[in-house]
DNA sequence: ATGACGGTGTGGCACCGA
C-alpha cells in the first residue's frame, strides 16, 4: 500500500498536474494540503474518474485546506484536532481497512509559524500541543497510525541546506524539533529516516533566486509511522520529478510504501 | 537589511507562505 503526502499550494491551479502525477503513480492515497478552496470548489469528479473516488475534504477559503484522496474507502472520518479550537481547516483524517485489519491516516498541514518571537510561533506551540495530545488518543483508539503532511519543522541538520546561516530560524528551533522529537516519543518512526537516503534530500525549495536548481531546499514534508508498523515499511522516498513542472508547487511529494499484504 | 516568487482576493496592492 502506497502512501503520498503532497503540498499542492492551490489545488486549483495543481489540479493538472496531480492528475498526471497519479496517472504516473497509481498509488492507494494521496494526502493533499494547501487547497486553497472550499469545499464546493473540490474537483471530486476529475479524481473520481482517475480512480481516486473516496475523498476525505477539509478545505477552506483562501488559505490552508487538506484532503485524503483515496481508491478504497475510507471510515471515521474527522477533521482538525478534537478538543483544540481551530478556525483554520489544517487536519483530516480516516481509516481504510487492509489485509492486516484497520489503517488510519492522519494527514496535517502544520502552522509555519512566521518567526520564533511572533504571536503565530505561539499559534503553533499550542496547535502541536494539542495535535500531539490528540494524536495519543486516537493511536490509542485507532491502533496503528500513519502520520504524514507539511510539518513545517526540519528535525535535524541534515534537513536543511544551510544548517548554521538557519540555526534557530523558523522550522529550525530547538522548540520546533522538541516537538518534532515528542511526537515520535508518541511511538512513531520517521520512515524515511529508515533507509539510507541521498545526502541533501530535502522536499520544498523556495520559489525565489533558483533555489530549486541549486538544491538551496529544506525537508519538512515528513512521514511517521507507529513503530508496529515498522517492519512493514518497504521505501519511503521523495519524489522531485514534479518540482521541475512548469507552475510547480513549492512542495513535492514524499512517498511511503507500506507491505500491507 | 531587504527582497527575491507565487497564490489568493475584489485588487490597482496587501497578505501569506517557508
Amino acid at each position: 500500500m502506497k502512501i503520498a503526502t503532497w503540498n499542492v499550494n492551490s489545488l486549483t491551479i495543481r489540479l493538472p498536474q496531480v492528475l498526471d502525477w497519479l496517472a504516473a503513480n497509481p498509488i492507494e492515497m494521496l494526502c493533499l494540503q494547501e487547497l486553497k478552496l472550499t469545499d464546493d470548489k473540490f474537483p471530486l469528479q476529475a479524481l473520481e474518474a482517475a480512480g481516486y473516488g473516496h475523498c476525505a475534504v477539509f478545505g477552506q477559503k483562501t488559505y490552508n485546506g487538506v484532503a485524503i484522496l483515496s481508491r478504497l474507502p475510507l471510515q471515521a472520518i474527522e477533521r482538525n484536532i478534537g478538543g483544540f479550537e481551530d478556525e483554520q481547516a489544517r487536519v483530516v483524517a480516516a481509516t481504510v481497512s487492509t489485509p492486516q485489519g484497520p489503517l488510519r491516516v492522519v494527514n496535517g498541514y502544520f502552522v509555519n509559524g512566521q518567526a520564533p518571537d511572533s504571536d503565530k510561533f505561539a499559534y503553533k506551540m499550542r496547535w502541536l500541543d494539542g495535535l500531539r495530545r490528540w494524536l495519543a488518543e486516537q493511536m490509542s483508539a485507532h491502533g496503528p497510525l500513519v502520520l504524514v503532511g507539511d510539518f513545517n519543522i526540519t528535525a535535524d541538520d541534515r534537513d536543511t541546506h544551510d544548517p548554521e546561516g538557519l540555526r534557530e530560524t523558523i522550522h529550525h528551533t530547538t522548540a520546533e524539533r522538541d516537538q518534532f522529537k515528542a511526537l515520535l516519543a508518541l511511538g512513531m518512526v520517521d520512515a524515511f529516516r529508515l533507509f539510507e537516503q541521498p545526502e541533501k534530500s530535502y522536499s520544498w525549495w523556495d520559489y525565489r533566486e533558483m533555489a530549486f536548481r541549486r538544491n538551496r531546499g529544506l525537508r519538512i514534508d515528513h512521514i511517521f509511522v507507529s513503530q508496529a508498523l515498522q517492519p512493514q515499511v518497504t521505501s519511503c522516498l521523495i519524489d522531485r520529478a514534479p518540482r521541475k513542472n512548469e507552475r510547480p508547487s513549492d512542495h513535492t511529494p514524499v512517498v511511503l510504501d507500506l507491505a500491507m499484504d
